[in-house]
DNA sequence: CATCGACATAAGCGAAGGGTTATGAGGCCA
DNA sequence: TGGCCTCATAACCCTTCGCTTATGTCGATG
């Protein structure tokens, strides 16, 4: 049984595929099934057997599998965690969910180095669903943002620290919103709905509100919400803003561009949650981190409009250099 | 990195020597070198360097020690796991300290096997010291009696479940016991003192206060605490023996062949504790068992006197098949 | 100074590990 | 029935692991 092993196996039981796994690591199958095979001889287990729709684990196989992300996590961290010991700086690996990352992650951030001591925090932040897997097999320090899936919650740690709102907006002068009174969702069907990059991500609450909808509208996605917005401005459509992000430019009396529309079921209220492993098992700078977006000052930086240096984007994913 | 090498590394931090880990280990000294050496080519860390007195770790060594037990623990878990899936025949591994198994363990694993379901728990039990460790690597899932030292208790969830006393005895007949007055210690340092196996382990709160008297009696260490009383009822010395256990043979009026002697700060009191690795990580029979031992069915069972199936000793541990 | 104890290194060896290509074995589907 | 997809196996390669014995280095100690 070997690391390398456990990672091939892991692979195997999360796509539910030796092909799917082989391609994932960029070997050939016949090595994934060499891997397999050599377990199986040491453990006595056939681990998974095939079936007509792929393949399914036996009871020793899920039994390995819930271990195997576990040790090759621990191993990485291991690592990591060598490579990073007696020099002050640490990095914290963060995983965020768009929204954050575009609305809050830049003030909050700036915040927390603040807090903490400086040169101590690296922070990577970089978009991804399955949250629990990743913080499991220590990809990730801490997650910010939407809440793992109920059944994967186990032995992780979440805090809500945030709640926002979610509310159908449009162009002031665009032809919905021309009567103050409420508008059938019927109707907003008709227009293209903007939103940011990842669209309705099904881990969130508009996500489920979305998903609830018996008929889909046209879906734009852009690169950020803060585009989306622009092109709602502009009176290409409509979008599911964050609240407090628009709040200024909702017309009241006659400043503003944009108008709500008042749709039932919105507002949409939702959490956002940090998540870390829990007890003993999270890293010392992720618990302070999430404690620390708990905090008054923190919620005030989500809200506060005010500057805050942008995340910066490159080759793909976010990364913020805080101290570098 | 392999398992192999972590498990190599392990020994040599927890003994602080490359010839003493070898040793344990049956391999030869460069058998372990060339592990540390693999190690640190790919860890880049000297991990530890020679010092005058045998070696030091360096903190990249330190972070890797942290997590090495972990990951072979993990791994022998999940082997182990994968051998008992399926198959209703758990095992739960125990960790006694001697004065637990001898006075309590039979009574309490026979009614935990009514508490649980039958034919699910395989108990071994078994006698040793730095419990924190042992249980970290997986060696037990649960550790009974003494409690861990303090510094070591991080990621373990403590439950004290029984206050028990020690009480200073000697035979009614006994020149010591002549007086009904208080004894010196002094005195008492004289006659030979008779105790269990392991003596006074340092673990518990008679070992502590053994360790502060100023000079130390005979001790004579029997293969059980009901040995030493025996003893100690023939005439033969004193023994710090067990309140609860001792009580009914204590003379009151004309019954019993013990007398209690009033030396200052006795009784002594200590807890017996259950320890198990804190939230996800510690096994569910371990839990089960951990919720079992502080219920007042367990307590009862514990100072009772009425019959047990006793544990029986094996090869060097206690080893008792409940439904075998 | 010589020696001894403890770690590091060298050389060598058998056994796995991890990879490839080629081929076999089964179940699904047109 | 004949592809076709997927997993399993065979044959073969090279590298690494894990172990041995022999020897080197270095500091403490008599």
């Amino acid at each position: 049984m070997t690391l390398s092993q456990l990672r091939t196996f892991a692979r195997v039981a999360k796509l539910g595929s030796v092909t799917g796994a082989a391609r994932a690591l960029g070997v050939s199958e016949p090595a994934v099934s060499a891997a397999i095979a050599s377990l199986r001889a040491e453990l006595g287990d056939r681990l998974f057997t095939r079936t007509p729709t792929g393949i399914t684990l036996t009871p020793g196989g899920r039994a390995l599998a819930a271990h195997a992300d576990e040790i090759v996590g621990l191993a990485e961290a291991a690592r990591r965690d060598v490579a990073h010991a007696g020099s002050s700086d640490a990095e914290l690996r963060v995983l965020a969910t768009a929204a954050f990352a575009e609305h809050a992650a830049g003030r909050i951030f700036d915040l927390f180095g603040k807090w903490v001591a400086p040169d101590s925090v690296d922070v990577i932040v970089e978009s991804a669903d399955d949250i629990a897997t990743l913080l499991r097999e220590r990809a990730y320090d801490i997650a910010l943002g939407a809440r793992p899936a109920m059944a994967a919650s186990a032995g992780l740690e979440l805090v809500p620290f945030f709640k926002y709102q979610r509310v159908l907006v449009a162009s002031a002068r665009h032809p919905l919103a021309a009567a103050g009174a409420p508008v059938t969702l019927d109707r907003l069907l008709t227009a293209p709905w903007f939103a940011g990059p990842g669209g309705f991500e099904p881990l969130t609450e508009e996500g489920r509100w979305f998903g609830r909808l018996t008929a889909l509208p046209e879906i734009v996605e852009l690169t950020s919400e803060t585009d989306a917005v622009a092109a709602v401005a502009a009176g290409e459509g409509v979008m599911l803003a964050l609240g407090h992000a628009v709040a200024p430019r909702l017309r009241t009396d006659d400043s503003g561009d944009l108008v709500r529309l008042h749709v039932a079921q919105t507002p949409i209220s939702g959490l956002w949650w940090a998540t870390t492993l829990d007890a003993g098992r999270a890293p010392e700078p992720a618990r302070t981190l999430q404690r620390f977006v708990t905090t008054a000052e923190a919620t005030a930086a989500i809200v506060s409009a005010t500057g805050s240096r942008g995340l910066s984007r490159r080759g793909g994913k976010f990364h913020v250099a805080l101290w570098s």
